[in-house]
DNA sequence: GTATCTGCAAAACATTTGCAATTCT
DNA sequence: AGAATTGCAAATGTTTTGCAGATAC
């Protein structure tokens, strides 16, 4: 059951190469460290919205040397380089999200997960409102998720 | 100059009468305090949307025996009852908002302000969605405002 | 006089910073 | 060797907690 478990998890991220998360890093001017690519191909491939120590649990069991410090370091640099994006929508810690397309963000105040919720809204086109510039657009709802409700 | 700025925020803050404010706490179960009663005060007749600090820093002069620990107390007994909003647009600190009627909120990275968005989106007007009960919507924007564009 | 509310000090977290050790080319 | 990256330990800043004293009804 362990082991079985232990694969599943192999298998996800697996499914993302090292060569493609070396080029978005490249791309952007960002040397592919062991370190990044491993916190990038975390995010790509789990999109579980995750905070600084989730990752850091997580990847401390693949790499042993890795310290919370260089976790905090690489996700300022891949929201700095727009790789990623820093979700306020739960209070007291930031969450991440490697961004795909635009879509909303759910969080149920009984269990705590956050869903994607895909809604096709205006407000992620629209770039200049009434002489402001626009770079980023988020919206965060709460409430209780169809699993809570019953 | 300085006693005219005084005159200016006195007069700000007697714009709401302390009939109102207890009305507004004694309707949801929340005895109005002196201490309860000045930070929904200023909540109500600021609209500039504070943290905990600058809320406490400023009622600290009017009330010298005022702790922090009570705004905080208070917030979120506020947030609680629904008569205020708890805004996670700001990293770090968490930021209050008296619930009037639903806007967006742009932060302009530049200057730091945040600035009260009238938008009639529809994002506020959806309470259900594919089985989620929606409670609460945030629209938060991030981006240059008009003064700091130049 | 008992409930609630307030406020101090300490604790608990999340995040940042300074700097030395390591790695990469 | 030189430049960038990493990682530890300490510092910072926000928010919460425990508890004793004050206040209200």
């Amino acid at each position: 059951m362990a082991q079985e478990k232990k694969v599943t998890e192999e298998k996800i991220t697996e499914n993302v190469s090292t060569e493609y998360l070396g080029n978005l890093l490249s791309e952007r001017g960002v040397k592919p460290s062991i370190q990044r690519l491993s916190v990038l191909k975390y995010l790509i491939s789990k999109k579980n919205h995750p905070s600084v120590d989730v990752i850091y649990q997580y990847l401390h069991k693949e790499i042993p040397t890795l310290s919370k410090t260089t976790v905090y370091n690489t996700l300022n640099l891949l929201v700095d380089k727009g790789i990623v994006t820093a979700l306020s929508i739960k209070e007291g810690e930031v969450l991440y999200d490697f961004i795909e397309y635009p879509h909303a963000h759910f969080l149920c105040t009984k269990c705590g997960n956050i869903y994607d919720i895909k809604i096709d809204n205006q407000i992620f086109n629209i770039k200049t409102f009434e002489g402001f510039h626009i770079e980023e657009s988020q919206i965060n709802l709460r409430g209780i998720c169809s699993n809570c409700k019953n």
